[in-house]
DNA sequence: GTCTATAGGTGGATAGAC
DNA sequence: GTCTATCCACCTATAGAC
C-alpha cells in the first residue's frame, strides 16, 4: 500500500504544481510521516518527538493540529481508509475481470510489504488493547470496507462462473483478508515478498478450480 | 497457546506439588506476567513496573533477573518456543491421523483467542523493527520451527493420500501458518473466534479434496 | 535476592508569548 | 501557527545498602 501513501502525497501536489503552490501542508506532513512510522514500528512506538524532528517543528506545534495523540490515530485511519477505498475505486474503474481485479488488490499488498511496511490497519490491529474505543471502531471500520469490497468481487465472480468457492462470500473475504495480513508480517520478518507472493497464489488456485 | 502458558506453569508445579513446594519462582512469575502483557498489548507497551506491580517486587529486583528489556524478550521467546515444542510433541504422540493433528493444532491458537490473546511470535513479529538482532532471529526461529513441524505434517498426510495439495509441503505450511497469526489477529479485533475458526475449516477443506 | 535511591532520558500534554 | 518553557508521569537502567 505504499500506492496508496504515494497517492495521498501526490493528490494535494497534482493540484498544487499546476498553480506553482507545491508546498505540503505541515498537517500532511504530519501524518505522511506519522504513517509511515506506524506501519514501519508501531503506533506505540512512534512519538510526537519524532514527528517533530522529522518534520522540523517542535512537539507542541504538533499538538495545535493533533491535540492528544488519539486524534492522530483516528486522523491516521480515516486518511488510510479513504485512500484504501480511492485504490479499490481506480481497479473497479479500470477492470471488470474478477481475476484481475484480485490480483491488483493483491498487489496493493505487495507494493507495501516491498517498502518494508506493513498495512496501516493491521499495525493498530496488532496494539489494538492499548487504544481508545474510538481508534478501536476504526480499525475495525477499515477492515469491514475492505472485506466488503472482496466479498462483492468474489460475489460477482461466482455469479458470473469466473470463481468457485462454498459458502458465503463475506466469510471467504473474511478469511483471505486476514491471511493476505498475516503474509504480510510474515513477509516483513523474513525479508522475502515470496511468503506474501505464495499466499496470494494460494487464494488465486483454490478460487479458480 | 493459553494452553501453552499453563503448560509453561504447571511444569514446575507439577514436581514442587510433590514435595509441598508449590511456591512459583519470582523468575516464572515474570515470565509469566510479561509473556501475558505482550500477547496482549504487545511488546512496546509492557513495562518494567507494569511487573514489579503484579509480581509485587520493585523493578530493579526485575533488573536482576534481566538486565536488560531485551534479555526479557529473548528469555520469553525462549521458554514459548520451547512450551510451543512441547505442545506439538503432545500432538504427535496422541494422535497419528494427519486430519486430527491438524485440528488440534488449530485449537492451541483457538485456545489463545479465546482468552483474548495473540500468538507471543506473532506480536513480536508485528513490534519486529523495534526489537534488537538477537530478538528478531529468535521471532524467526520459532516461525521456521513451527512451520517446519507442520510442513511435515502436511507431507506426511499427502503421503498417506490423507492430504491433497500442489506444491512444496514446506510454503504451504508458511501460507497456513501466517494466515493462522493473521485470523488470530481479526478474531480479536472482531471478539469474534468464527473468524479464526472458518479459517481454519477453509484450510482444512481445501486439503481434504 | 530484594531493597532504596537515583540517574538520565523520553512520553504526552499545556500555558502563554509572539 | 509556531515558539519557549515547563510539567509530571513514565521509562529503562545502575549503584550500593541490607
Amino acid at each position: 500500500m505504499s500506492g496508496i501513501l504515494v497517492a495521498s502525497l501526490t493528490a494535494h501536489l497534482s493540484i498544487g504544481r499546476l498553480v506553482g503552490m507545491n508546498a505540503i501542508p505541515v498537517k500532511d506532513k504530519i501524518l505522511d510521516y506519522a504513517q509511515f512510522l506506524v506501519q514501519t514500528r508501531g503506533y506505540n512506538a512512534m512519538s510526537y518527538r519524532d514527528l517533530a524532528d522529522e518534520v522540523g517543528i517542535k512537539t507542541s506545534s504538533i499538538h495545535y493540529y493533533f491535540p492528544a495523540k488519539e486524534d492522530l490515530a483516528v486522523a491516521l485511519l480515516d486518511r488510510y481508509r479513504a485512500a484504501f477505498k480511492g485504490a479499490l475505486a481506480v481497479i473497479d474503474a479500470e477492470t471488470t475481470d474478477p481475476k484481475l481485479k484480485f490480483k491488483r488488490f493483491v498487489d496493493l499488498f505487495v507494493d507495501t510489504v516491498r517498502a518494508g511496511k506493513i498495512c496501516l490497519g493491521g499495525m493498530f490491529a496488532s496494539d489494538l488493547t492499548t487504544l481508545t474505543d474510538a481508534t478501536q471502531d476504526q480499525v475495525r471500520t477499515f477492515f469491514s470496507e475492505s472485506e466488503e469490497w472482496l466479498a462483492d468481487l468474489l460475489k460477482g465472480g461466482r455469479d458470473s462462473g469466473r470463481f468457485n468457492f462454498e459458502g458465503p462470500p463475506r466469510i471467504e473475504a473474511e478469511t483471505i483478508f486476514s491471511m493476505l495480513e498475516g503474509a504480510m508480517i510474515a513477509a516483513r520478518l523474513f525479508n522475502d515478498e515470496k511468503r506474501l507472493l505464495s499466499a496470494a497464489k494460494w487464494v488465486q488456485s483454490t478460487l479458480a478450480e
